[in-house]
RNA sequence: GGGCCUAUAGCUCAGUUUGGUUAGAGCGCUUCCCUGAUAAGGAAGAGGUCGGUGGUUCAAGUCCACCUAGGCCCA
């Protein structure tokens, strides 16, 4: 026997319910258990950063992280899902400098590293405590008993032997660069890390005289004349060491009221605008080449410099074409600067302030300087204009600095080198969406850099180099192997910072002391070992690594494109020669309701745990994987999600418990039996092939990763199931029908195991409710079954396209209905229908139509009654297009033009009737090639749609007035049930009373059919006693009922 | 400056792959209907220059080009 499923419901409530029965039953084991030894679906889990409280676009990557495997798990494939936790990092060392109040690495130095580094690892576990608490919550299915930490010795490990491998094959290289770099966390960052720091910001944009030398033959052609020199950056104009010009563009002197310029001819009407200029001379940009200036400060000592030199990727796009140079902050400056031998002065100290004994701006921010030398400049005349220019500018992706591009030492891993064997990694991947593969990550891809390993910090992976005065390098693969250079047993210590850093050894060349390099390296780096390092191969576990390389499926949010998808891809092609996944889901980002990201930043998160105690874990799921396309930015919010509830949760909830309800009002369950699908009703054999139909389809939809589609699906069956298959057969239901009974059984069963990967908790309940009670075999949980079998047979697509039909029909009958001021209630004599397709429906679906729209009888408007009808005939363009191409109009108008009714009938009576169309000749007209629209005249509801009609005779005679009334009596005492709180199956006494004679009449001659519905078992005539409950009547009649015990 | 994505009803979004003459759904609003599961359901109405311009075509929301606005990414 099913359990009873009340009609409400508190959905929180039921998944806290269900939490603790997977918790007690500890079902998610018994499910990866089950499965073992099974085909294996490999799917690796992307770590998040545990360095703050998760938000609600932490769900949405952990939704689709479940579903996919919970389906595979439902298809028969074993699905181990290893949680994990991205332990180290700038963002975990800013948190814990935030705590403890620091404000840049000196503050760390003097707490001490391995008291720093403590309260690191403390921080990490606090945070992946509240992210195991969301994880739970949601219902996502993930082992977080034996995840992997990148902080963990074994893991470390496993990053030092990869890193060896790169080193051995000379990928891994200590190298000068100019690269982006914090001056507040004192760090270079990583291409993937400036990505997310862009802000958009105003900075000057200024234009500065750099006056020609006076012993220059140009200076003694036009005296007192000036480079104009464009830069975004005046605060290395300190550092000016040079002007770039392009050497194929052409220059222009130029003369204007008071001073002579020289800048890129191409530019002179941006910079001068409306002003009267004289173009005194014009030159190439290489007949400039080693004119020397007057730098515009002389704060600091750069010999041998200040002269014009030739870039060619200076552009005369924008600024004035000479652009000034400064080698040690731009990597093409620095470039084209050493190809002059001119030398890379830097008077920024790394904690990005000036020198002190820089004049003027010692000590300043190098930022804040560009006010003071802008105000120095103008003071000395040398500024030619000085704008407000908005552009966006790197900034540190946590601390949001504005960064500085700085010449400093750096360890890179050479992924240019093999650019050409990730491309080819790509194109063996499988993207979803699609777009993204040559797209945004083909292009990161194509325009690959190398890879800048290292970060001068505290809390990461050691670089696992040591270095000897000499030079000598040596890497090291694990700490049994420190252990044996350093000739003592160093295997039980912690391999971060300070602890390695004391274990020095012999060089193996040399034999001079080796000692660490400084560096920890990049925290993508941890995560992007995750196939092996979390695993701890090649250490242990090498079986299990063979096994589980590469990944069927992995997903984040688009972000990672270069983030981990990229280094993913990267660690594992270096290191195996492989990418180590198949199948990448890339999801949009989830935004605010007024469609801004979320950001801690922004204070717009919205927080998941109240989030789905509010609405349920389930419609939040929902929301995440249907609504919406999950490839495009989301906006999030609770109307939304609420709709999620309303819409599909509660519909499939009030089905499972219509269900319940009358199975067991009539006693009946499964096991009972019933006849044979094809012995039942035509309305019970559709349903079922629409559910085996779904299910396959949402199979389909799954495989490829398309979860809006199988949403959409599911939630289509599940109205059908709701809105017509319950609503068309209710009657069935109060009388018990096995048929009926066990047909709703077997769909709810079909669409809760298709739902139970979307939205794990409700099936659960339904499963626990209507399943696991009635059938011995049932798994004990919805997640332990299978994904329901298949066959092409199950589906009869004829039948699915005549219920089509008969629901369009509906539709129209409706409209009709509405037009003519009858009331539904009311029956009708017969209603008259004109479809193509008509004719093949039986007679079972036929009364469908008939029941539904209350009329006695459906005729088929057919040439008979072609004095009732109308007959209009439209061109159909998409077969007469095929066909007549640019002729179609003059066709179509032939045949709007025809006489309808002779047209239509000769064509129904030979098959085709030819047609004269002007300047075309003579054609042929098939029923293919138009739109018949038949509709009746006079006395009649019609409503007509597509080449369908349907018209209602509206004639009535007091048979049929009085069997409206009868059923007007019948609605009223069904109401009056309910209002008195009767249960569906109590009988009823019921005494009524009418002084009006027609209605006495429609009463008495239909009294027993009036019983029968609202099973009375006594329906007398009279006022009732005292006690009985009146029921309110709109009719003039007075209506008694009480419960027969 | 470059790349990618987006633009359809008051709001949130389908539809665009494969062009077809009345462009849909949900929410909200108005009116009516139905109700012995439903916080439901149905019908009708108001509400659309399908971002703009031009082109291809017998025919463009759909294909092409350019432009505009917004977002993301890169410089």
């Amino acid at each position: 026997m099913y359990r009873a499923v009340p009609a409400q419901v508190d959905l929180p409530a039921l998944e806290h319910e269900v939490l603790a029965m997977w918790d007690a039953e500890r079902v998610f084991e018994a499910s990866v258990a089950q499965s073992e030894g099974r085909p294996l679906w490999v799917f690796y889990e992307g770590p998040p950063t545990a360095n703050g409280t998760p938000g609600t676009h932490h769900v949405e990557a952990r939704v689709f992280k479940d579903v996919f495997p919970r389906y595979r798990t439902m298809k028969g494939y074993y699905v181990p899902r290893q949680a994990g936790w991205d332990c180290h990092g700038l963002p975990v060392e800013l948190a814990v400098e935030k705590e403890l109040g620091f404000t840049g690495k000196q503050d760390i130095e003097a707490y001490g590293v391995a008291e720093f580094n403590a309260r690191c690892r403390e921080s990490v576990l606090r945070h992946v405590d509240e992210f195991a608490d969301m994880t739970r919550r949601m219902g996502y299915w993930v082992d977080m008993d034996r995840a992997y930490w990148t902080m963990d010795k074994d893991y470390v490990q496993s990053v030092w032997w990869s890193l060896k491998q790169i080193f051995d094959q000379g990928l891994l290289a200590q190298d000068h660069r100019v690269a982006p770099y914090c001056p507040r966390c004192g760090t270079g960052l990583s291409d993937h890390e400036l990505a997310q720091g862009y802000e958009t910001v105003v900075d000057p944009s200024v234009f500065v005289r750099f006056p020609v030398r006076t012993d220059e033959a140009l200076a003694q052609r036009y005296p007192g004349a000036s480079l104009l020199v464009w830069t975004t950056t005046p605060w290395t104009l300190v550092s000016n060491t040079a002007v770039a010009v392009k050497p194929d563009a052409t220059y222009a002197v130029v003369r204007t009221d008071d001073e002579t310029l020289i800048v890129a001819e191409e530019l002179i009407a941006a910079i001068f605008g409306d002003a009267e200029v004289a173009i005194l001379e014009t030159m190439p940009g290489s007949a400039l080449e080693r004119v020397g200036y007057v730098r515009p400060f002389d704060f600091v000592d750069i010999p041998d410099a200040h002269f014009v030199l030739l870039a060619d990727y200076v552009t005369t796009d924008d600024g004035t074409g000479l652009v000034h140079q400064a080698p040690a902050f731009g990597a093409d400056d620095l470039v084209t600067c050493r190809r002059y031998g001119l030398p890379v002065v830097n008077p920024i100290r790394p904690d990005g302030h000036f020198e002190d004994a820089v004049p003027v701006v010692g000590d300043m921010f190098f930022k804040k300087a560009d006010e003071t030398l802008i105000a120095d400049l103008e003071q000395r005349g040398l500024m030619f204009r000085h704008l407000a220019y908005e552009h966006s500018y790197p900034h540190c992706w946590r601390c949001h600095t504005p960064l500085v591009y700085y010449a400093q030492p750096s360890w890179y891993i050479r992924t240019t080198e093999r650019k050409e064997e990730l491309l080819a990694q790509n194109e063996q991947t499988n993207w979803f969406p699609e777009t993204i593969k040559w797209g945004r990550y083909g292009d990161w891809l194509t325009n690959n850099v190398d890879w800048a390993l290292s970060r001068n910090r505290y809390w990461g992976t050691p670089l696992p180099i040591w270095r000897c005065p000499e030079g000598h390098l040596v890497a090291v693969g694990s700490l049994a192997e420190l252990s044996e250079l350093a000739g003592r047993d160093v295997s039980d210590t912690d391999p971060h910072r300070p602890y390695v850093d004391d274990i020095t050894l012999p060089c193996p060349t040399c034999s001079a002391e080796a000692r660490r390099v400084p560096e920890v390296i990049d925290g993508w780096y941890d995560s992007g070992s995750m196939p092996f390092a979390a695993l701890g191969y090649p250490h242990r576990n090498e079986a299990e690594f063979a096994a589980q390389f590469p990944a069927d499926f992995i997903c984040e949010a688009i972000d990672q494109t270069r983030g981990w998808f990229y280094t993913l891809m990267a660690v594992n092609t270096l290191v195996f020669g492989e990418s180590s996944y198949r199948n990448v889901v890339c999801l949009g980002h989830i935004l605010d309701e007024d469609g801004r990201k979320m950001s801690k930043h922004l204070g717009n998160i919205l927080a998941p745990i109240p989030l789905m105690d509010e609405h349920g874990a389930d419609a939040l799921r929902w929301f995440m994987l249907a609504s919406g396309s999950p490839w495009q930015a989301r906006r999030v919010g609770h109307t939304a999600i609420a709709d999620v509830v309303r819409k599909t949760l509660l519909t499939y909830w009030n089905t499972v418990s219509f269900q319940s309800l009358y199975a067991r009002t009539a006693g009946w369950q499964p096991s009972d039996g019933a006849p044979a699908p094809a012995d039942r009703p035509v309305i019970d054999r559709w349903v079922l092939s629409e559910a085996a139909r779904m299910a396959h389809e949402v199979d389909l939809a799954l495989e490829s990763f398309d979860t809006q589609r199988a949403g959409r699906l599911l939630s289509t069956f599940i109205d059908d199931l709701s809105n017509w298959y319950v609503r068309r057969s209710r009657r069935r239901f109060w009388d018990g029908d096995p048929a009926a009974l066990a047909t709703l059984h077997e769909a709810l069963r079909t669409v809760t195991l298709c739902l139970a990967p979307f939205t794990p908790f409700i099936t659960e309940r339904v499963w626990q409710d209507l399943f696991r009670p009635t059938d011995p075999s049932a798994p004990s949980s919805v997640h332990l079954a299978s994904w329901p079998s298949w066959h092409p047979a199950d589906v009869d697509t004829a039948l699915g396209e005549q219920m089509t039909l008969v629901r369009r029909l509906v539709e129209l009958g409706r409209a009709a209905r509405a037009t003519s001021s009858v009331r539904t209630r009311q029956p009708l004599r017969r209603a008259l229908v004109s479809a193509p397709g008509w004719a093949t429906l039986g007679a079972a679906l036929r009364d469908q139509v008939a029941e539904e729209l209350n009329v006695l009888e459906l005729e088929s408007l057919s040439d008979d009654d072609s004095g009732l009808v109308d007959v209009s005939v439209k061109a159909n363009f998409r077969a007469l297009g095929a066909r007549f191409g640019k002729q179609t109009p003059a066709v179509a108008q032939a045949v709007a033009g025809a006489d309808p009714t002779s047209l239509v009938s000769s064509m129904r009576a030979q098959g085709s009737v030819v047609v004269t169309v002007p300047e075309v000749g003579e054609v042929t007209v098939t029923e293919d090639d138009v739109i018949v629209t038949e509709t009746p005249r006079e006395g009649w509801a019609v409503v007509s749609e597509g080449g369908e009609s349907l018209a209602l005779d509206l004639h009535l005679d007091d048979a049929l007035v009085r069997a409206g009334l009868a059923r007007e009596i019948v609605r009223t005492l069904q109401e009056g049930r309910k209002t008195a709180g009767l249960e569906v199956s109590d009988r009823i006494r019921v005494w009524w009373a009418s002084k009006d004679d027609l209605l006495a009449a429609a009463i008495m001659e239909h009294s027993e059919d009036i019983a029968r519905e609202v099973l009375a078992i006594e329906f007398a005539n009279g006022p009732g006693p005292d006690d009985a409950f009146p029921v309110d009547a709109d009719l003039p009649a007075s209506l008694r009922l009480s419960r027969a015990h």
